[in-house]
DNA sequence: TCTATTGTACTATATCTATATGACACTATA
DNA sequence: TATAGTGTCATATAGATATAGTACAATAGA
């Protein structure tokens, strides 16, 4: 299972960041074939968002075959795979690192402390 | 003077593209004090969007003291950094990059790969 | 069967984003 | 002074996004 996390501030809608992290986590292997997800309730929760949001979220990738539903049971992950393509890939790790940097920014954090940061968050990953 | 491009695709509204955009190029020294900034009515034909977007993003940052306007002459890079009292930096660095491993992490990215797009961005800060 | 849990559907409302227009105020310059 | 170019402001319109609330349908399990 995939941990969600919603970016309040990128301006992006909260259903299609539901979308992308469903979508990433299958191609990366974090989200298996048949394996259930939240349940719309339960993640909307979670999210602090309606219920309605996520529901908009599942119903896109229903349509597109990456998920099915099973009303009354709940929603999973379908057996096709899924490929991102590598410029998208590229091109979502380049907006958030741009997002990251103009933060940053604001508060006066050059790139190299940045990194140094993540250096030492990546050997102690105690969040 | 930077080149404005627009992600049509991305779900980041236009004027906050354009307000990310200018905060980067300031940050990476692309975009210097003093330097006057397209007209809003130029800009907003080359990137085939609204005169009010431009402006809604002009505006924005004019409130963060990051740009300032003389009517009738134009806009131009605020002279002004944003300061952060000494003690609330450190906290403020580890909470930033903490949110943004969570996000990426969320897309599958793994901290090495938030560093290289990192030292990407430091060495060649132009898009 | 009964109950809880699941997804679905609908209406209403509010906010944000973006466009299209038109008008106005300020500045620099010929 | 006259004009062009600058930013500003206001109105109207449209669509997307998100919430709130309610109700319903299907399923699993006691």
């Amino acid at each position: 299972m995939i941990t969600f996390k919603l970016n309040t501030h990128s301006g992006v809608p909260f259903y299609r960041q539901v979308v992308d992290q469903i979508r990433f986590g299958i191609a990366t292997g974090e989200l298996r074939s048949g394996e259930q997800l939240p349940t719309v309730r339960s993640l909307a929760v979670k999210l602090q968002i309606n219920l309605n949001t996520v529901s908009k979220a599942y119903k896109e990738l229903e349509i597109q075959k990456i998920l099915f539903t099973q009303q009354g049971t709940g929603t999973f992950v379908s057996a096709s795979t899924i490929k991102i393509p590598a410029e998208e890939r590229a091109g979502k790790l380049a907006e958030i690192t741009t997002e990251f940097i103009n933060i940053a920014a604001a508060y006066g954090f050059s790139a190299l402390e940045l990194i140094n940061q993540l250096e030492q968050a990546k050997e102690s990953p105690h969040e």
